[in-house]
DNA sequence: TGCTTAGTCT
DNA sequence: AGACTAAGCA
């Protein structure tokens, strides 16, 4: 069975907005792990992917594996139901067809209980790429909303260009043009140095958490797992954030040696194989600083303009803005977003909050079209 | 003719918006005790009751009886056009064919005056039936809000279970069921101890209001009024809250005691006759205090959870959704709303508020409608 | 974070 | 035409 208990149902709430334009139905993949959920958009041109870690949960239990299908629009309206405070029991018995929310008033005079119908969703096996991506930036996310919502006014599309003195959004339309150049700052670079260096990419397939996570007992630390070996090393210095599950991609971080993750490497070897656990809460300060996302931290987000980046090669891509503005939704969940891009392959926006991370793929446009 | 000043017009632009979806073209039947408006909504299934007391206006007059028939949706765009603390006046001629509107501002360098036509109305006879119930709930109207806006998402009613621990408000539907309990609490039974003890319930028959009500003399203040032998006494020590106009059902409140009416009984003769005065605004001090709704007293309305209960047995009735979501418009009327149920018996939603009171009786659905 | 306005869907 | 949902503004 599973019992997940979150201590502010907002997080879910949020999530919830975040994906449910995208996806209608979804599995929401439980392993002691946590709360996974991978899925193409309904036009098949996105995808999304969801984790939320078992330490994020103020109470955690997963006894096996299963997955839970869940109507996003179903579930969104359940969730309507629930104060942004509240506290938020998720739970499912084993071969259980309905999943049970539960909504606690932080001063209990209040229990509100639902129960929401699941269905049975085909797993589409989603092959999310195992990319080492050629450039990497970061910037606050209300930009990054900023921007797509400004040029979608004007075009279709975005062609972003990554350079290493920073990234330009721009895009062509009927009655004018349009370019935003953000360029990489000291402060940026500084304020983001270690930004998502161990859990931006890592989605794994499902393959790895079908298997593998379970079976690792594993550090709940903030480790980051190496795609391929997980099980042997713990090289707990390395920040590179390569967090990947399935070890079909693996992020690279072209500047490791901000070292900052927590070494918790004496349990690595003793879980079995696949640790992937990727502390996105803990490692590297910044889920931290995400969780605060409405508080307004200055020194972090929102006041420092500009990007950081990190690239091998100059990246020049163009997207489709409808969907980019409709993952700057998730601008709730974080202060800050990634893009992580190479040429020809698709686009990685990941925002990470305290709970977790949302990762979206988006194929580039090719040629003109 | 009819004269009625409002010190805000925001009393009447709230009591409007509350119940303008729900009917269309009502009477606002005059007489000297003040403005009262009865109509079964558009498809007949629920019924409203409004009543703004003479002593609730900064001045009222009224010369002889007479109903005023409205269209709600004009008299909602007319009163738009006040600003809410606008003076607000009513006037209308005997036979007017029109409700003239005056809006002043508190500071007099601005009046509107607008002039609205009235329209022939067939008064129906609404038979309200006088209750004695067996479960009132005393609640933040925020939270009964909510609750019925949540619970309006899942399915099409909702199922209120009353009993000495709290109330539970149930729902299901296609993809999921909910329900909330409301526990009853110290703080909230203290909070609510002596609310709307003496004016939540009795709405007079139209045939009160006809003549018996006219006959008695009276006394204007908050003495509630016999029915049938009212010119003779003046028992303005009683705060029972019967306020019944017509005396065709009369409110109880199982406890009484709190005696806070004022006595003005020196006048009551000297009236003509007619004084069905129920004194909305000072009885029991409740009035008073629900005036504030806005303003966000914790102690009173907001901050306290939780419910109070009174009651004589369990009480389990289902209502349409639809309809409570409707009444909980009245939310901007008052920061507190009673439940007055009993079993197989229309409900009673009130709403008090410094000038009067709103009333919504709406029939339990029976078996598995 | 809440409220108001605009747009879309029923 | 009305209601509901989403986006923008305060």
């Amino acid at each position: 069975m599973l019992e997940a208990k979150l201590s502010d149902a907002v997080i879910l709430k949020r999530l919830l907005d975040s994906i449910k334009e995208l996806v209608t139905d979804a599995n929401f993949d439980c392993n002691e792990e946590g709360l996974k959920l991978q899925a193409m958009d309904n036009s098949h041109v996105a995808l999304v992917s969801v984790k939320m870690d078992a330490d994020g949960f103020v109470k955690y239990r997963c006894d096996r594996p299963m997955p839970l299908g869940v109507n996003l629009g179903a579930l969104t309206k359940v969730l309507k139901c629930a104060k942004d405070d509240d506290v938020c029991t998720l739970k499912a018995a084993d071969d259980a067809d309905v999943l049970n929310l539960t909504y606690e008033a932080k001063n209990s005079d209040r229990i509100a209980e639902y129960d929401m119908k699941l269905m049975d969703i085909d797993a589409d096996q989603l092959g999310i790429p195992d990319t080492e991506y050629d450039a990497r930036v970061t910037m606050p996310a209300a930009e990054f909303t900023r921007i797509c919502r400004d040029l979608s006014q004007l075009g279709e599309s975005v062609r972003i260009e990554v350079s290493k003195e920073g990234v330009r959004f721009a895009s062509d339309g009927e009655a004018a043009n349009g370019s935003v150049l953000l360029k990489q700052t000291e402060a940026a670079r500084r304020k983001y140095a270690d930004y998502g260096k161990d859990d931006v990419e890592a989605e794994g397939e499902q393959e790895g958490e079908a298997e593998g996570s379970k079976t690792k007992k594993v550090k709940k630390e903030k480790v980051k797992k190496e795609p391929g070996d997980e099980d042997t090393e713990m090289n707990g210095a390395e920040e590179d954030a390569e967090e990947d599950d399935g070890g079909e991609f693996k992020a690279k971080s072209d500047d490791e040696g901000d070292g900052e993750e927590e070494k918790s490497d004496a349990d690595e070897d003793s879980s079995n194989k696949k640790k992937r656990k990727k502390a996105p809460a803990s490692a590297n300060g910044k889920a931290a600083k995400k969780s605060k996302k409405k508080s307004g931290d200055d020194d972090d987000d929102g006041s420092v303009g500009g990007v950081s980046i990190e690239m091998n090669q100059h990246v020049t891509l163009t997207f489709s803005l409808k969907y980019l503005v409709n993952f700057a939704k998730s601008q709730s969940l974080s202060d800050t977003v990634q893009l992580m891009m190479s040429n020809d392959v698709p686009l990685l926006v990941s925002y990470k909050f305290g709970q977790g991370h949302i990762h979206y793929y988006l194929a580039p446009k090719i040629g003109d079209e």
